[in-house]
DNA sequence: CCGACTTTGTGAAATTGTGCACATGGCACG
DNA sequence: CGTGCCATGTGCACAATTTCACAAAGTCGG
């Protein structure tokens, strides 16, 4: 039964996580059971388009109930690989790698600091959330003996690419990047880019745009200028 | 001319950040002319994306040369809304806080930290990043006084829909969430939501996947499992 | 055991985003 | 001032994603 599962849509696996989360949470209030339309309202989206994410998974709703939320707890985990831990190596012990290293959200979600390393030799020995900063030559040694797949770069921008060469040269083959540049990495390797500036760049965008809307409703009498609601 | 400007993609909306990025970088290398396949090249994107996108702003190119960096900067600040500072008030002092309103790129591209604000008396006073913490009853004043529209809430998740209804009340209309819960605010307020687990959990998601399809290979001697290459 | 009611799972339509291919416009050189 | 070349801007086909609408399947009260 190893064949390799047909294809989820990419739309869909990120948004596998936010339901997950929503239902974590619901666990915890002790409801057991969902509907795609309670789920669709917890995570402000179209019930539909949970339904169809869901039956991705396969079929484990009930017909006229819903879907128990523990068993679809576990179904999702298994889907997006979080049956077991992923040990994660953060690169950079800045501001941001402190951060991120002391944020509980990792830990509880099966995402361990196996460790961090930060080439400035001041601060390697300092400890960040209980984890030791360790200079950037044992990298290698901690992604090997602790079976690191995902590594972290949260360094300054000029030192971003040579700390993801470093991190693939010790056989990472997943990269989370928080610095604002474009990583280049060997076919094989994924990247993911998370720029703080950039969500809020977006949001000035549609700020902007409200002014001028604004404005305009002032200049004119035509108030009705459409406006998107809030952004899930 | 103060019209609302034709409507421009969600999708292209979010590369116009990363192409400004760029813009910017070259800018500083001293290049001042660029071709969309330039461009296209450093943003890991399709060149003819990249002429798509910025032809929404109108026609800053020349055919046969390219586009001058200098100007479609300017464009595309302006398209974003970035040809003034946007002041932005962060809820939380906690450690994504702190890392938060030490971020240099923020500053860097037009948003000021105007203020800091945690419910937890015991952090209000101290300094971040030289912005003093101010306790949660200051953040109406700081809104209005500094005229913030963009708030950030970097609180645990418990607190984050009171950070959110607080920051709404007092007159923000753009928030940008670190909090892993989905935040519930009054149409005309615009969210974005940043979390952090979710990015890796996408990750594990490739990750596993890769796995599962060596091991496929290995039982099966079909080898030939087709993979997208780095994800830009 | 049946009928009313609820909610899933899914074809099909609608919308949005992507990439190709090429006509168009502009530069540069002779 | 004309010719060749180059890169933009865009129409079009296609791919991905979202949404609708409804049959299928199950629950529950009587």
């Amino acid at each position: 039964m190893a064949r390799t599962r047909r294809r989820i849509p990419e739309a869909t696996v990120a948004r596998l996580p936010v339901y997950l989360q929503i239902l974590d949470e619901q666990a915890d209030l002790g409801v057991d059971n969902i509907s795609s339309e309670g789920l669709a309202e917890l995570g402000g989206v179209n019930a539909a388009k949970v339904r169809k994410d869901l039956s991705y998974l396969g079929s484990y709703g009930t017909r006229g109930v819903g879907y128990e939320v523990g068993y679809l707890v576990y179904q999702i985990r298994r889907e997006l690989g979080l049956d077991h831990d992923w040990p994660v190596v953060i690169v950079g012990a800045g501001n941001l790698g402190q951060a991120l290293a002391g944020y509980g959200g990792f830990g509880e979600r099966g995402f361990r600091v196996a460790g961090v390393v930060d080439i400035d030799e001041s601060k390697v020995g300092s400890e960040l959330g209980g984890i030791i900063v360790s200079p950037m030559s044992e990298l290698g040694a901690i992604v090997a003996s602790r079976g690191v797949a995902i590594g972290v770069v949260a360094t300054p921008p000029a030192a971003a690419q040579d700390a993801a060469d470093q991190l693939v040269a010790a056989g990472v083959t997943s990269v989370l990047n928080f610095a604002p540049v474009m990583l280049a990495v060997p076919l094989g390797v994924t990247v993911r880019k998370v720029d703080l500036a950039v969500e809020l760049q977006i949001l000035s965008y549609h700020e902007q745009r409200r002014v001028n809307a604004v404005s305009a409703a002032q200049l004119q009498a035509v108030p009705a200028v459409r406006r998107r609601g809030a952004t899930a």
